[in-house]
This record gives structure tokens, sequence and C-alpha cells, in this order.
DNA sequence: TTGTTAATTTTCAATAGTTGCAAATTAGAG
DNA sequence: CTCTAATTTGCAACTATTGAAAATTAACAA
């Protein structure tokens, strides 16, 4: 996504207000690589922002993933996630401690056994241990 | 999966038992490749057995799951579906009309951007239009 | 065949994640 | 400083799923 200073003058031009709320939360999402849900996101907001509401942090990250300024992904976790990274990448989330860590391929596999089926986009899912859980195994 | 037949072997084999509404998922469940949910499983299995719970449904399902009878995917449509097709394979999702079918890929590719990263599993999910939806769209 | 009992089903409440809606608030233009 | 449309908030509602307890029943033994 763009930087805070770049959204803010772009909410102003489409005639969206730029809120504290709204700014806090560009500001928190932007080079967040850690791809929060709703809910952390909205735990986080409430430390600097107390009474900051869920619905606004629901309705903000929506907005911004139409605008094109988030990706959402789901794993599987119960909940989706939003990624400020919108180039074309791919996930790997460790089974041991959730952590979701963006990830790149040359091209996706082509598929068999479908035919006239018009691929507009491939989304890989790695699943498996990261690093730091893989030494805590080890030790 | 395996078929209905052996599937009740299996189960009266592990002290389990088998009763009306298993056998009816076993039946439904064999050989079907439309990966429902457990609601559109539950309603397909209501018309043949009309008082049947959901609950059930969802509990035969986990159990099958937990088996390795069947395997979980989420395509991210906001409920599970169950594929009895346990080999390894990926789906292809239709953005048009929602239909969810299997596809196979020679292998996944490597990741890139993420050291120590221990791969046990990759699953692709490829986003497009199908067959018959293209038809639609072109006509 | 009939009892017995542990497994299963059913019912219903509870939970998590998310959205809809109406009232209260407020950014930003004039 | 005013005005108004956009936004935020609070809360109810909704969907998917699971937990728990009571009622039912498959399957074994006698």
């Amino acid at each position: 996504m763009r930087s805070p200073e770049e959204l803010t003058v772009a909410f102003r031009a489409s005639g969206l207000k730029v809120t504290p709320q709204r700014q806090l939360l560009f500001r928190l999402m932007h080079n967040n690589c850690t791809h929060p849900t709703a809910d952390s996101l909205f735990n986080e907001a409430s430390q600097v922002m107390p009474g900051i509401s869920l619905r606004t942090v629901y309705q903000t990250l929506n907005d911004l993933t139409e605008m094109g300024e988030l990706q959402t992904i789901d794993v599987g976790s119960g909940s989706v996630r939003f990624d400020s990274n919108i180039s074309d990448h791919h996930h790997a989330v460790c089974d041991q401690c959730g952590a979701v860590h963006d990830v790149y391929v040359n091209r996706a596999p082509e598929m068999r056994g479908l035919d006239g089926f018009a691929v507009a986009d491939a989304h890989i899912v790695y699943r498996g241990l990261c690093a730091a859980c893989s030494d805590t195994v080890k030790r």
C-alpha cells in the first residue's frame, strides 16, 4: 500500500475524509508484514487510541482493500488477514506459531485435469515450520 | 475415501457404530467431487432422511476427516468444504459459479524469500472462470 | 430374542468472525 | 463559524461451527 501521506492525499482527492482513526490505521498497516487480522489490528490501535471501535477497523480495512491498497488472504486460520504487500506473491504459514510470511515463486505451475478453465490467478499456501520454530524443535 | 462397504467394516472393526445416518453420509460423500459444505450435505441428506441433524453431519464429516478418509479445504468461501479425494492435489475455483474442481500439478514450485522454512505441504488455489461459465460469458 | 451399555444422535445454547443499521459525531468546504 | 455529508460508534443480527446434556440406539452377550 502507499504511504500514509500519499493515502491522505488520495482520500481527500476522492472526497473521503481523513480521520484520526484512518490515519492511525494507515500508519499501522504501512510496511506491516505481519498479516494482521482485523482483531489484532484493533488491539494494536486501541493501545494508541483507546475507544476506537472494531467496526471502524473493519470498515477502513475493507475500504482500503476495495481501493486496491490492501490484499486480503484467508489461510484458514478462522479470520481474514490483511496484507499491505499487493505485489504478486504467495504465503508460507507456520503450523507451530501460525506466522504468515510472504514468499515468491518464479511462476505457478500449470494445472492438469481441467479443460477450459480460464485461470486468472493462482495462490500458493505453503505449510510447515518456520525457521524460528524449527530451531525450537531441534533444541 | 473408501467405499461405504469398506467404511462399514472399518468402523465396526474400531468399535464405532454404523448408524443409518453414517451410512447415508458414506454414500453421499463416496465419489462426490462437488466439494460440498456441511450445510449443503445436510440439505441433500435431509431429502433422503428428514430429521437428520446438522450436528450429526458435522460430527460424521469431522470423524471421517480425522480418520483420513476425507480432506477439508478452505477456499475462502466462508465455510469449510469436504473432499473425498485424498490424493495430493489442488483446486480451481470458479469466480462466477463458485464451483470447486480438483486439479493436479507436476510439482509445486519452490518458494523464494524465506530461508529456513521447512515446507511440509503446498496447496495451490487457482481462480478464474470454469468452462461452463466461460461459455456463458462468450455467448 | 432380549437386555445391557457405551456410542451416537438430537437439541439447543454458546462462540467467533463479520456485517447491517441508526444515532451521534466530525472533517472539511464555503 | 456553519453546515452537511461522511464517518464513527454501539449494538443487534447473522453465519459457521462446536459444546454439553438428555434421549436414543447399535451391537454384543446371554
